[in-house]
DNA sequence: CAGAGTACGTACCGATCGGTAACATTGTCA
DNA sequence: TGACAATGTTACCGATCGGTACGTACTCTG
């Protein structure tokens, strides 16, 4: 991450620590929690308790941060979506149900916001604009990757799998958002399910 | 513009027609293409051919029109998921089944920008946000009405079955956007009749 | 201590945002 | 002809948008 401290030879691990270090923090909670355009950089300086030159020094612009956000959000998404295969080594099924149930769980529950990435996809529909380019690269790498994780379980048609289980994810990261608690991604488990097995 | 005087209930259906209509039509094109807050009010009322208190005579306040262009957005929506039901009368199946094809054509060519209420709720995250209980209702409904179909068509657990074709739905939407041409959504089809005939 | 360099804040810019006031113009119908 | 409703015209409002010129405080080094 971001702790390439050289120079703080206080405890900062808590607040203060450096102006650009806290714009990103509170850009990716605002732009995550209350969408992209509807955050302006005055409230971001503003929450992060710094000052727009500030930003502008770390950033040259809006849309640099914004796109910084969605890699950050891309590289935590990453992680979070590889780390069942600790729990599960050798077992890509077992990995992608491990992802889908803890999603699944989360996107069923009250305040959920979605993906980041695929929320940035509809604010900024322009193929041209950065942020729908960030998001869309990582988009087409997710596919990818769920098509090698249904090639190695031995599915029969291993692509169409992935699109089916990527429509999936991409249904429960949306109407997570619209339904809130007991929305449809509670049936995402199950339905997953089904298409695996009826795959292999 | 070069139309003559002749503006009553003649055979104009082309480009005169009312200011008040002209405002709404080319208010839903452009916040369907664009994204709504993307898109201002002088945008509207320059790109309809009007002025602004034209706008401000027919609606009190932008997020009346927004309201307004999802209303009639649901309409136009609600039409097109009961269309089926007259070519297949009494095949809740087959209602359901040829409105998810034309779906997956739609949603995996170019250009293809999702469901506008779906787009809503990610760009109005904020539930007491006009736009945001206007297309949530919608979503409701559709949840509501796909519940029906599964349980109309024998299903073992309807209201499951129902909630995975959502997020197949949904997961059309989006992925619409983010993939293009070729996307994902082309698994809609089989994913959909694998689920249903495993609930049958 | 001097000076350089870093890190930050104060105050401001022009453009655009959503929205309005006041008035002129038009076409329709009686 | 004359009244009315609908629309256009022009000019404006305060707030906020993304972005910047410039001054200041700190700290590290010599």
């Amino acid at each position: 991450m971001s702790t390439r401290s050289k120079s703080p030879p206080t405890t900062a691990a808590d607040t203060p620590r450096r102006a650009a270090d806290r714009i990103r923090d509170t850009a990716f909670d605002l732009f995550y929690r209350e969408g992209i355009r509807a955050i302006g950089v005055e409230e971001i300086v503003n929450r992060a308790g710094v000052t727009k030159p500030s930003l502008y020094r770390a950033y040259e612009s809006k849309d640099e941060l914004i796109a910084d956000y969605l890699r950050d959000y891309d590289e935590r998404f990453c992680r979070s979506f590889e780390a069942p295969a600790a729990e599960h080594p050798g077992d890509p099924k077992g990995q992608l149900l491990a992802y889908l149930d803890r999603l699944a769980a989360r996107a069923s529950a009250e305040g959920y916001r979605g993906c980041g990435l695929t929320n940035a996809v509809i604010e900024y529909p322009d193929p041209a604009h950065p942020a729908h380019q960030v998001a869309v690269d990582s988009k087409h790498a997710l596919r990818k990757r769920l098509g090698e994780m249904c090639r190695s379980m031995g599915a029969r048609d291993a692509d169409e799998l992935a699109d089916s289980l990527l429509l999936l994810i991409e249904g429960s990261y949306v109407s997570g958002q619209a339904f809130g608690e007991g929305g449809p991604a509670r049936a995402l488990g199950v339905a997953a399910r089904k298409l695996i097995d009826a795959a292999l």
